[in-house]
DNA sequence: CTCATATAGTTACATTCGTAACTATAATTT
DNA sequence: AAATTATAGTTACGAATGTAACTATATGAG
C-alpha cells in the first residue's frame, strides 16, 4: 500500500459509495410504484421543477448523458406524461413539458421524495445536512 | 412544482450529480491506461489497500454488488494481477491477493489517484475537504 | 449564395449491469 | 447422520448504458 494513498480519504470512493447508498434508497420508491429508471425519474423531476425545457437544458441541469435523456424522454412520452412542442425558431429543438398526468406523478413522487429527504436530514442533523448540500453544490463548479 | 420539494436540497440528486462528476474525472485515467472498468479499479484498489480479502469482504468495504465483484475478480485474474488461494476451512471461499504485477499497477494508479485527489482537495480547501469526507463517512451509517 | 462547420437529438452496436436462479459448501436442526 | 437452512460465489438472461456514427437543422466564412 502506498503511504500517500488511503481509500478513506479518496473522494471518488467516498462519494460514489455514499451516493449509491442515498440514491438507491429512494430509487426503490419510484421503481416499485412506476417502474421508472433513475434517468426517467431525474428527467421527470427536472421538468416538474423547472417547467418546459429542451433536452440540452435537462442535460445542463442534471449532468445526465444525452442518450440517457433522449431515451428517458421517449419513455416518459410514451406514458403520456410529457408532450413535445416545436420550437418556432429552431426545428432541431423540442420544448418538453409535463402533461397533467406527468405533473400528478411528479407531485406524488415529490411527497415521497420529501419524506425520504427528511429522513436523511434528521439522521445528519440540520447543520450537517446544510453543510453537506453546500459542499456538494460547490463541487459542481470544479 | 411542489413547494416543499426542491431539487437543490434533494440529497439523492446532489449526491449523484457530484459523485458522477468526481468519479468520472478519475475514471478517464484508469480506463485510458489500463482499459479498466470502475468496478475493476475499485476491487484492485481495495485489495491493494487491505491485502488479501475474500469477495464478501470486498463487498463489505466497497458496497459493490456481488456480481460486479465476481466479474471484476475474474477479469483482474485474467490479467494475472491477482491470484486466488484456497481457504483451508471453507472451500467456498477464495483468498484474493494481488500479484506483484497487480501491485505495480495499483501503485501506479495510486500516484495518479493521489494527484487527482489533491486537485479536488485544493479546489475545496483543506477544511471543506475534511468536512466533506467526514460527512460522507457519516452517511455510511445511515 | 454556397460550402464548411457546429449543434440538437436519435440510433446501432457492443459492453456493462442487476435480478434471479443456480452450484457448491457449511452450519444447524431433528 | 440425514434433512434443512444459510452462505459464498457464479452465471444466464434481459435491461440499461456509453461510444460512435448518423440525420436534420442552424450558423458562419468566403
Amino acid at each position: 500500500m502506498k503511504s500517500e494513498f488511503d481509500l478513506h480519504s479518496f473522494l471518488p470512493f467516498l462519494m460514489h459509495h455514499a451516493s449509491e447508498k442515498i440514491s438507491l434508497g429512494f430509487r426503490d420508491i419510484y421503481r416499485d410504484r412506476y417502474r421508472m429508471t433513475r434517468s426517467e425519474w431525474r428527467v421527470l423531476a427536472t421538468l416538474g421543477q423547472y417547467g418546459a425545457l429542451t433536452a440540452t437544458e435537462i442535460i445542463a441541469h442534471t449532468g445526465l448523458h444525452k442518450t440517457k435523456v433522449s431515451r428517458a424522454v421517449f419513455s416518459i412520452e410514451q406514458r403520456r406524461w410529457l408532450k413535445r412542442g416545436q420550437d418556432e425558431n429552431d426545428k432541431r429543438i423540442h420544448r418538453l413539458e409535463l402533461t397533467s398526468q406527468g405533473n400528478s406523478a411528479f407531485n406524488a413522487l415529490c411527497d415521497a421524495g420529501a419524506a425520504y429527504n427528511q429522513k436523511v436530514h434528521d439522521f445528519l442533523g440540520a447543520d450537517d445536512f446544510k453543510r453537506l448540500s453546500g459542499l456538494l453544490e460547490k463541487l459542481n463548479d470544479l
